[in-house]
DNA sequence: GGCCAGGACACCA
DNA sequence: TGGTGTCATGGC
């Protein structure tokens, strides 16, 4: 597909998710660093569980860098255990909070002062974040515009007729960088309006317009 | 009871 | 470099 016609398709599905769904209002955080803890503890978790994770972490007062760097891994182990693999995000929760104090004394706004190659670089060398929850992070945290890839944006542009969309994460991101404008808000709603659409597929709910997406597939292939 | 959910890592060929 | 096993609970 030629360029223009592929930046004008993925703004094309933009705008029909957006028409569809409205803004989602991502991330359902309060701050940056419930931004990361929640994206750590959503890897292959549904959101429900991770929600009332954040609740008990923010009951027992928890929260909070020190606090996470803190408290015994047994207690923290407890804490997630409804967000399933307990004891790996345990390990990946302290060698998170670890590297901000060692790094940066806690602060994230000194972290994400960097360019963001630089810190995709960095969050990457941490044990348990890999290329998803690096983007999470960098544009849900950090506000920066990193396009995240996840089954669902898979799922949906292989149904599109993209062939990117089974290639390695970062050439498929490209996909997405290379042909939208570097904008943090659009990045941020257009993944937000796949997540939001690719759950209600799963679910099975009918869509009025989940049509949107059908029409798009007879016009892509 | 089976399948899947907003992955990442260790190990192996 | 790519494929596979492992980690694990909760909802449908």
């Amino acid at each position: 597909m030629a360029k223009a016609n592929q930046r004008n398709a993925l703004l094309q599905v933009y705008d029909l998710l957006f028409a569809e769904y409205g803004p989602q209002h991502w991330w359902p955080a309060k701050t940056p660093f419930e931004v990361i803890i929640g994206a750590i503890l959503t890897q292959s978790t549904a959101w429900t569980n991770v929600q009332k994770v954040i609740s008990k972490l923010i009951a027992a007062d928890v929260l909070t860098p020190p606090a996470i760097r803190n408290i015994l891994d047994k207690w923290l182990a407890d804490l997630i255990y409804s967000c399933g693999y307990y004891n790996v995000k345990t390990k990946k929760l302290k060698a998170f909070v670890q590297h901000l104090f060692d790094n940066y004394n806690d602060d994230l706004d000194t972290m994400f002062k960097q360019d963001i190659s630089d810190l995709r670089l960095e969050l990457l060398s941490i044990h348990g974040i890999g290329e998803e929850t690096s983007d999470s992070i960098i544009l849900y945290a950090a506000n920066k515009p990193s396009f995240v890839i996840d089954a669902y944006t898979r799922r949906i542009f292989s149904r599109l007729g993209y062939d990117e969309a089974n290639a390695s994460y970062v050439n498929f991101q490209a996909l997405f960088t290379s042909n939208l404008p570097q904008d943090a808000a659009l990045f941020n709603e257009y993944h937000a309006l796949i997540v939001n659409h690719g759950k209600l597929v799963c679910k099975k709910i009918p869509l009025c317009s989940n049509c949107c997406i059908e029409v798009l597939c007879k016009h892509q292939t």
